[in-house]
DNA sequence: CGCCAATTATTTTTT
DNA sequence: ATAATTGGCG
């Protein structure tokens, strides 16, 4: 018997030491999924297939960390993980376009934009074309153009006018600017597979192995690619489950996965139905709500667990008495079962919902770490700062625009216009004018004095970065000599957001001080890229001992001893948009789903009566999903009644539960 | 152009 | 409920 057969159970050992062709594996929920694609990689090594020809891809930066983290860890050595190439989508897409990306026309060192960006760029692409914003709502048209180009269509494809003619302009302002977006990090990429033959056989060429994993997310640009990308060796492996495909609304495609062997013909499907995450009546829940989803592909997830504990159901008046409870049930699980609060996961539909739970938990004393809502790289006062950086860095126009007048100096919508009719004069950038302004008609003489301060500003701070001095320390005085701290006093009435805006601030000056320890060259240039494609909060993923707070879409991947389903109401599950109510029901069919089987031992599900929510009181009803989950499965629970007799051994416990609380406490500070 | 008051949108989100 | 945006006025 060899390792794989000895440490995999046989399925896993099927597609693990699966070497030639198109392989498909179905890994249910915590089948072991990336176990298996560890095994599989380390198999591909021993069989000879050299570190440089061998591809991972996923979605995530988080995932790709853990993968590389689990390599480096079977083969006791990070320096060869070093040359697999293991990527998320768009930074692999990055990698193919510094390569060759002038062979579309576009400058070798364009910049990334993100989705603010892009939704300022196409507001200037409307402005030129009169389309009011009251019309139509920019955010949509961003969603129609990025569907567009996921379809991998040109401007020219387009049906609708209006939306050509917006594409058109958007993506020429893009062109303009050097600048590509995140959907063109996958379909420019597979323009070049397609047109540029000397990329496509150096990609093609060099990856003889292929894995994807969350194939249940791509969308139809992303299976372009990776057909473009397997079409010399035909070796690709791609590991995911229909049944936890959640991202539809955002143009991922589930049929990629169901009709893999359409894709890919001639592929082999290994099915992996052993759960090992789930305790049986959690598991025997979980498959009942899916089982009425139409389409999948067959399978039903079974475990040699024993049954475990009930469900636990719960319905309460509001969010905040649901609050109350989780949170004290929480606190009970910790103090008299044993947990640690990092066992713990309160899982919601919506961010929103989180504030009632945060407000408690820090009241409480609860230690807990939220993830998700606003991206710190999208909070205002942080994309203000980086916005300095990226316009020293190379004058991004959008970027200087937002900073031009921030602080206020004194310059509005009449400047920034005529400096932009100037640069169409002079066909040069809004920077150059900017470095000329002197030389500007009809600009106001409080005006050009401060843009010519603001030039010598921007001068400055290149200087000391050509210097080789640090960037943290070049950011710092900025802030300081842009007296930051005190514009966001002003901005902010409440003290206490000013000083947590404040805070973010200091911690973006942390994040790039962070980013220059170490050995690896660093420069403006690269760290730039670095947050707009890996926005992970540096303190995101270390691990405390703390209550985990997130969305159901942040939660696939993910497991927990124990988890609270929170706010299990139609309205949330499935979530109804605004009048139009649900967007796709079997979508929200499989995110219960996804929800459910996050648990290893312990599952609530709990709902409210009344919710507000715009301010307004509304009445809830339970999940339709609910009604799934057979009656043996679960039972209500009763307000747990204060245990006052302890036992020796629980006092003790008790006892050092607290002291190592004032101990991670004092750590804190 | 800056400031204040009124108005309006915001609550799925890997990159 | 709250933050961000817009419109009118000085």
């Amino acid at each position: 018997m060899n390792r794989y057969q000895r440490e995999l159970n046989p399925e896993q050992c099927e597609a693990a030491t699966h070497l030639n062709g198109p392989l498909l594996i179905l890994a249910g929920a915590g089948s072991g999924k990336t176990r298996t694609i560890i095994y599989r990689t380390v198999f591909l090594l021993e069989q000879g297939v050299a570190h440089e020809n061998i591809l991972a891809v996923s979605f995530t930066n988080r995932a790709v960390r853990e993968m590389e983290e689990r390599v480096a860890g079977m083969l006791n050595s990070s320096g060869i993980v070093k040359k697999l190439t293991m990527s998320t989508f768009h930074a692999l897409g990055v990698r193919i376009l510094r390569r060759d990306i002038e062979a579309l026309g576009y400058p070798k060192r364009f910049t990334i934009y993100d989705e603010g960006d892009q939704l300022s760029l196409l507001r200037r692409a409307m402005k030129e074309h009169r389309v009011s914003e009251k019309d139509y709502d920019p955010k949509m048209i961003r969603g129609l153009i990025s569907n567009a180009k996921n379809e991998f269509e040109e401007p020219g494809d387009v049906r609708d006018p209006l939306l050509r003619k917006l594409y058109k302009k958007y993506d020429e302002l893009l062109r303009v600017s050097g600048a590509v977006d995140f959907d063109d990090l996958i379909r420019l990429p597979v323009r070049l597979l397609n047109e540029h033959e000397p990329c496509l056989q150096y990609w093609a060429g060099k990856f003889r192995q292929i894995m994807i994993d969350e194939y249940q997310d791509t969308n139809q640009v992303q299976l372009l690619m990776a057909q473009k990308l397997a079409s010399i060796h035909n070796n690709i492996c791609v590991v995911g489950d229909d049944d936890q495909s959640i991202y539809g609304w955002r143009g991922s495609n589930v049929e990629n996965i169901r009709q893999f062997d359409k894709s890919f013909p001639g592929a082999k499907i290994v099915k992996l139905t052993q759960n090992y995450r789930c305790s049986g009546n959690i598991l025997e829940a979980a498959n009942h709500v899916i089982a009425k989803s139409p389409g999948r592909y067959a399978k039903k997830l079974w475990t040699d667990q024993p049954a475990g504990e009930k469900i636990g159901m719960k319905v309460l008046l509001n969010e905040a008495d649901e609050a109350k409870y989780i949170v004290k049930e929480v606190s009970r699980l910790r103090y008299e079962e044993g947990f640690k609060w990092s066992d713990m996961s309160i899982m919601y539909r919506t961010n929103a919902q989180s504030r009632s739970f945060e407000e408690l938990l820090r009241r409480e004393r609860v230690p807990y770490r939220l993830i998700g809502g606003t991206k710190f790289f999208d909070r205002k006062e942080v994309r203000d700062v980086v916005a300095y950086l990226k316009v020293i860095h190379n004058s991004d126009e959008l970027a200087l625009r937002r900073v031009l007048n921030y602080p206020p100096r004194k310059i509005g919508t009449t400047t920034m216009d005529r400096i932009t009719s100037e640069t169409k004069a002079r066909e040069c950038s809004f920077y150059e004018v900017c470095e000329d302004i002197e030389n500007v008609e009809k600009i106001g003489k409080t005006q050009k004095a401060a843009i010519s301060d603001f030039v010598s500003l921007i001068r400055k701070c290149r200087e000391r970065i050509t210097s080789k001095e640090n960037l943290s320390s070049v950011a710092k005085d900025l802030i300081q000599f842009l007296r930051f701290h005190q514009l966001l006093y002003k901005e902010y009435e409440k003290l206490s957001e000013a000083k947590r805006r404040i805070e973010n601030v200091e911690s973006l000056v942390n994040s790039i001080a962070e980013y220059e320890t170490g050995d690896k060259k660093t420069s403006l240039s690269d760290y730039l890229e670095r947050i707009t494609l890996d926005s992970t909060d540096s303190d995101r993923d270390k691990a405390g001992d703390e209550v985990t707070l997130i969305t159901l879409h942040g939660a696939k991947g993910l497991e927990y001893p124990v988890v609270f389903l929170a706010g299990v109401e139609e309205g949330f599950m499935p979530y109804f948009r605004g009048s139009e109510g649900v967007e796709d029901l079997e979508e929200e069919r499989r995110l219960c789903y996804v929800g459910i089987t996050r648990a290893k031992k312990k599952l609530y599900i709990t709902r409210a009566d009344m919710r507000r929510r715009f301010g307004k009181t509304l009445e809830r009803e339970p999940s339709r999903f609910l009604s799934d989950i057979p009656k043996e499965c679960w039972v209500w629970l009763a307000n747990k009644k204060a245990k006052l007799d302890l036992s020796e051994g629980q006092k003790d416990q008790l006892f050092k539960n607290f002291f190592t609380d004032m101990q991670s406490m004092l750590n804190k500070k």
